[in-house]
DNA sequence: AACATGATATTGTCCGACAATCAGACAGGC
DNA sequence: GCCTGTCTGATTGTCGGACAATATCATGTT
């Protein structure tokens, strides 16, 4: 009995019809932008109820691949956005009991190789975005919590510098689940902002002087300076990253 | 005119479904494997709709939340695995447009890291799983296509060894777009197998030997190696990755 | 204990209905 | 000309009820 067979694939029409939606936006048959036809319509096309054709909906919704304009009502063909994809790994990370350590192992990682890619061919204007992001950061030295969103603005600037799409996405989830202790640090650790600030001075004059290098070594130590932050902060390494349930339930 | 009115945030009743949901699941109330009440019970508790209780629980099966047992009917809480959230990464890169080489650049930042910390804390039986895959690639020299998926097995056995759930949910998205290109190196490049594999037992000895730097050194060789292979191959690093559209439309 | 059987529960799908509201047209007032 | 109010039609969100197919479970049989 060497082939056992495979219960043959009968898939209910809901995902049926979701997937051949989302083939035809895969395909870029439907382009981004365009609005779909109405449910009603959509159930006359595909010869199932209204009722099957929203189950399918609401799947390539929340795989950000359909989404409405501001108070629109129409579905409109999106493409996933930065926000989407990250809430959606972030969500999975917490479920992977990932911790503090591994979040920070995989930033070390990646980021050394996004400041290298920015320095080596930023756009002026990406340029003008971080060192802007830079000096917002700096600037706002009395503020609270800002000042964590302010860092996570520095990243998002420097992974558009690198014009990489991968990084921006990759980003994205790394920093959501970075935040929270990320505002533990700057509160405990008085020092933080200072050593923050000059990490971000060196490596944006690393990336205007287009030293990749130089750009990649900064980075590297200003990552392991967040571990060290950690240690002074108190954090213990292996505390679970928690998504911070609640957030935004979604906005009609 | 200082500040602008918040459009007041109505969501529907199927997101705030879903919502409620997410957040239990996220907050561990719902416990992995848990069989969900059934969705008539749903719609009971949260006097509402069944048909409304159902779109709530499509977009929860789609983020990967909730899931169902081989055949079997009852939904159950389940932890989105490496496919479902790389499937939607990839997608999302894909609409993206990213190329061939922003998918290799993300390669060569992330997999030194991973077989440095691979070779740092393995586990006996991960080591034993990362010889093995090697040892597969390196044994069926005449196989096709299913080379591509051994070089997949590979990487995925290093993210497992570096014991690390965000390398292992990073890593399946780069390697579900590199197969196709990779596919047609191996395809038009000879030597192209025999390199492979002269890297896999590199990274090996080197992981074996927790030397965490000869670990880094010869990934970041190895993945140096596939950017030669898309020259040779004349695969332009333009090129941009796509879909395999028609994947496994899910089975029921 | 393993297996066949039948009753029950549950999902997938359909139909029809209605209120809310969004989009666009249209008219009136400043 | 631009803003406001009003109207109409189209579209979504939600509901109730219905039914076939089948997974689940308790039961009885070997």
């Amino acid at each position: 009995m060497r082939a056992a067979f495979e219960p043959l694939g009968f898939a209910p029409a809901y995902l049926r019809v979701s997937e051949a939606i989302r083939a035809r936006i895969l395909r870029r048959e439907l382009q981004e932008g365009e609005v779909m036809p109405t449910e009603t319509e959509l159930a006359r096309q595909f010869e199932v109820n209204r009722s099957t054709v929203r189950e399918a909906l609401r799947k390539l919704e929340s795989a950000g691949l359909l989404g409405r304009r501001r108070g629109g009502k129409r579905l409109v063909v999106t493409r996933p956005t930065r926000e989407s994809v990250g809430g959606g790994l972030s969500q999975a990370l917490a479920l992977h009991r990932a911790r503090v350590v591994d979040v920070w192992e995989a930033l070390q990682a990646v980021q050394p190789g996004i400041a290298a890619a920015a320095a080596e061919r930023h756009s002026a204007a990406a340029l003008k975005k971080l060192e802007e992001a830079a000096r917002i950061f700096a600037a706002r030295d009395r503020e609270r919590e800002v000042a964590v969103a302010d860092v996570a603005s520095f990243f998002d600037a420097l992974g558009e510098a690198a014009a990489n799409p991968v990084f921006n996405l990759l980003n994205e989830p790394l920093l959501r689940l970075l935040k929270p202790s990320l505002a533990v640090i700057i509160d405990r650790v008085p020092q933080a902002r200072s050593r923050i600030e000059a990490a971000q001075k060196a490596i944006v004059a690393a990336v205007k002087a287009r030293d990749a290098k130089a750009a990649d070594e900064w980075m590297t130590r200003h990552i392991r300076d967040f571990r060290r932050g950690y240690e002074v902060a108190g954090i213990a390494l292996s505390t679970e990253v928690g998504e911070d349930l609640g957030g935004a339930p979604a906005l009609s």
